[in-house]
DNA sequence: CTCCTTCGATGACACTTGTCAGAAACGCAA
DNA sequence: TTGCGTTTCTGACAAGTGTCATCGAAGGAG
């Protein structure tokens, strides 16, 4: 009997996945969390063989819910399950030491099938987005990042340089660094590529 | 038996809520589609009770979905099952006579019990939103929408006019328009806030 | 101690953006 | 016909943006 726990903010499916894997005879859910810092205080409580897991959660991301598994040596294996086919997220998640990638895009059956290779020990990355992961780096550094957020919010390099205590000039300069790297026009156009890419 | 066919275009998502409503002892899932087109054939092919659907699927979206069943007054509940919370959306989907309005936040145990409620000639609009769905329109014009929704892809009033066959000018005109309508301080907030609300 | 790199700041320039007042062109209704 | 509303355009101004060369301070590496 593989113990799962889920992680996922949206209700509908969390409750869905669960539905979906309790059907499987050798998988039993032992409870699910709508967000990271509980889905880490079950992790402790439960002690789950495969932990599954959203992203793009409230509070902790599953990314940061991985990267403790992973500090605090859990012996617990971790699938990723996102809406985001975005690279920049994969990388980090195997760095994070992640055994599962997969995409919502999935047909459901291979979630089941991705919690018995991953706790057989092996791994289930989603086959495309592997490729890709490895060979686009992200060129931002913390700044840039930072700025560039901001920037996709509206705000300008004013209100920016207010939030981050620098000076207006230095938040227009590295706009205009981020806008040169990303190989595009304007700030609007970088923060939509840096997003696509996951490196917001 | 209540016989119910589903659209969404997330497989993971798909097959998990197929489970989940193959666990109610009056439901049948006929069957899923992935798409607006091929939810449209499956549907007449089947004649379900009850149509479950997303909105945003390539192709056909869940609301055009639900016009088209609106316009050949087929016997079929509809209900929207969602993401967004924008009340645009559920303007439109009300418009389209849809019968419920979920929101993917909700728990899961909610679909079944809409499904049931419809199929009884009832409705299962998701209550928070109901409220405001109607208190606020939409203040854009056409134009104000279309240019708007260029601007948020980065291009600038240039691009955008020689786009539309309008002058330079004209353009930052609307966007002009846009901004002080939706009270916010330039086109990037502007763009959020409209996508936000199901304007654009 | 120098050399080098990184981080942040400055000033100048051209261009884009947001605002506003005014006007030409068109359809439509009284 | 006159008048009204809508759509589009124009020109002018202030503010914000993107680029670039340059500068100073701080912190290693040699």
């Amino acid at each position: 009997m593989i113990r799962v726990l889920l992680a996922e903010d949206q209700a509908m499916l969390r409750g869905a996945l669960a539905a979906l894997l309790a059907l499987e005879p050798d998988v039993e859910v032992l409870g699910s969390a709508p967000d990271g810092e509980s889905a880490w205080r079950e992790l402790q409580r439960l002690k789950p063989d495969v932990l599954i897991s959203d992203i793009e959660m409230p509070g902790l991301t599953g990314l940061e819910l991985a990267q403790r598994i992973q500090r605090h040596e859990l012996p617990i294996k971790v699938i990723i399950v996102t809406t985001f086919a975005r690279s920049g997220y994969l990388r980090r998640a195997l760095e994070a030491g992640v055994s599962g990638y997969l995409l919502k895009d999935a047909p459901a059956e291979q979630l089941a099938e991705a919690v018995r290779s991953v706790h057989r020990g092996g791994r289930a990355i989603d086959p495309q987005l592997a490729l890709e992961a490895w060979s686009e780096g992200d060129p931002l550094n913390d700044r840039e990042r930072q700025v560039l957020r901001l920037a996709g919010e509206g705000q300008s390099a004013g209100q920016i340089a207010a939030q981050l205590n620098l000076s207006h000039g230095t938040v227009r300069n590295y706009l205009s660094e981020a806008i040169g790297k990303l190989g595009v026009g304007n700030r609007i156009e970088a923060y939509r590529l840096a997003r696509q890419k996951g490196w917001l």
